[in-house]
DNA sequence: CGCCAGCCGTGACAAAAGTCATACCCCGTA
DNA sequence: TACGGGGTATGACTTTTGTCACGGCTGGCG
């Protein structure tokens, strides 16, 4: 609770993209700045439109980032876990947060303010060239959400998103591969852009096509390459 | 067609945004780096994929940023003109391309390559600076694309497409407001992320319902408050 | 002049997305 | 054990989106 640097703030400093590089000198420079917060699950970090005050890192917990709209729906642009920043850009641009953030669980972030972020960049220019290159990934994210949006089916997304978690999470047991959802329908729909029902719906009639097994929240994926097809022939 | 500076570069170089506030000595500096490039109508100035050679600055013409999907669809995500820059990111996140570029009509463009570049910002640390706050205000606008994706009909968002004209060139006639459509059909579906169809079809309800006037390329807005109520209703 | 390419508008469909209502199931707790 | 909350599955329906095909208009060019 405190805005002195210790031991944990330290190291995960030092697991930072954004500072990689800095000599010892220079950490500790950072580390006299930078104040720990901490946030129950569900609790708001900040909400679409507050006023930028600075920038966050994630300590340990997950942060999730979205919009929502006004009957209810929402959009997740992020979620972003333990060495990731966050709110990079309104600093510099000086306008307000485009998008709310929320801790998924409990969660604690090293903050930045605008005013000492914006020293640092200045005063160690590496600093700068970092933030563009994590900006630079955000950046090809959105417009990979721009494009699963504008040209494919929920269908289609919510393959993607399985195979993504594959990847990721996926456990292999011969040609098949399992995970577990991180996360209810209702989540799955708003990363995938839509609404529970749709999700419930596709995962079923996945499952009738026999290229995935439900169990709960563990999900088979019979075929890879199956669904891998089913990606390449639905545009 | 030579890569010497010229009193026409030098002009634009100081118009934009990216180097404000540059002394005479860094201008001269930059002069020296940048090389001219021109283009006819519709010519590619990169394809999504390629390896990222440099970034550009528009001295005139108009540039077309987009997505194309396998079917043939394409999702535009920016058109920028005179004292714009574009392809600022993926220079710092070392990754190719993420979306195509075409010159909209005759263009002329300056090239600063990546490593010039860098060594702009590395040298002149409030470069890198407004290179984010430039970055900063093309990532609020894919947000708001995918806000729009995410959460509107097409009706939705050729209402906002035509609100935002009337604002930037509109031309008022008392409560009514006249504009004229810069471009096909075609190329405004591919801006709100649809089919030539759809356009045409929104259009003419917006017609019948009193709402528009249509005459040829030239559009009358004849009721501004009842476009912009729409667009509150239908979330 | 006549032809053709390109653009526009529209009807007829088909498919996808979203809404609403209902029933179910699991689980923790009074 | 009975209850209720939260999540899930699903049928029925509406709206929106997308596709295909056609005919019409216009403007440039041989």
């Amino acid at each position: 609770m405190f805005p002195k640097p210790n031991s944990e703030q330290v190291s995960v400093l030092r697991r930072v993209a954004l500072f990689a590089g800095l000599t010892e000198q220079e950490f500790g420079d950072l580390e006299a700045r930078v104040v720990t917060r901490y946030y129950d699950a569900a609790t708001m970090i900040f909400s679409e439109g507050d006023p930028c005050a600075g920038l966050f890192i994630v300590e340990s917990g997950h942060v999730r980032i979205f919009k929502s709209s006004a009957n209810g729906r929402e959009q997740v642009l992020s979620i972003d876990g333990p060495g990731s920043s966050f709110a990079e850009l309104p600093v510099f641009d000086g306008g307000p947060y485009p998008a709310s953030a929320v801790a998924v669980n409990q969660l604690s972030l090293l903050f930045l303010s605008k005013q000492d972020f914006r020293a640092m960049c200045v005063k160690y220019p590496e600093v700068a060239l970092k933030v563009l290159s994590v900006v630079g990934s955000r950046l090809r994210k959105l417009v990979g959400i721009i494009e699963e949006l504008s040209f494919t089916t929920v269908r289609h997304r919510l393959i993607a998103l399985l195979l993504r978690l594959a990847k990721t999470e996926g456990v292999k047991k011969g040609t098949a591969v399992t995970i577990t959802l991180p996360a209810h329908n209702q989540e799955l729909a708003a990363q995938i852009g839509t609404v529970r029902e749709l999700v419930s719906r596709n995962m079923s009639r996945l499952q009738q096509e026999g290229m995935i097994d439900i169990d709960g929240r563990t999900i088979v994926l019979r075929d890879l390459a199956a669904l891998k097809r089913t990606l390449e022939e639905s545009g």
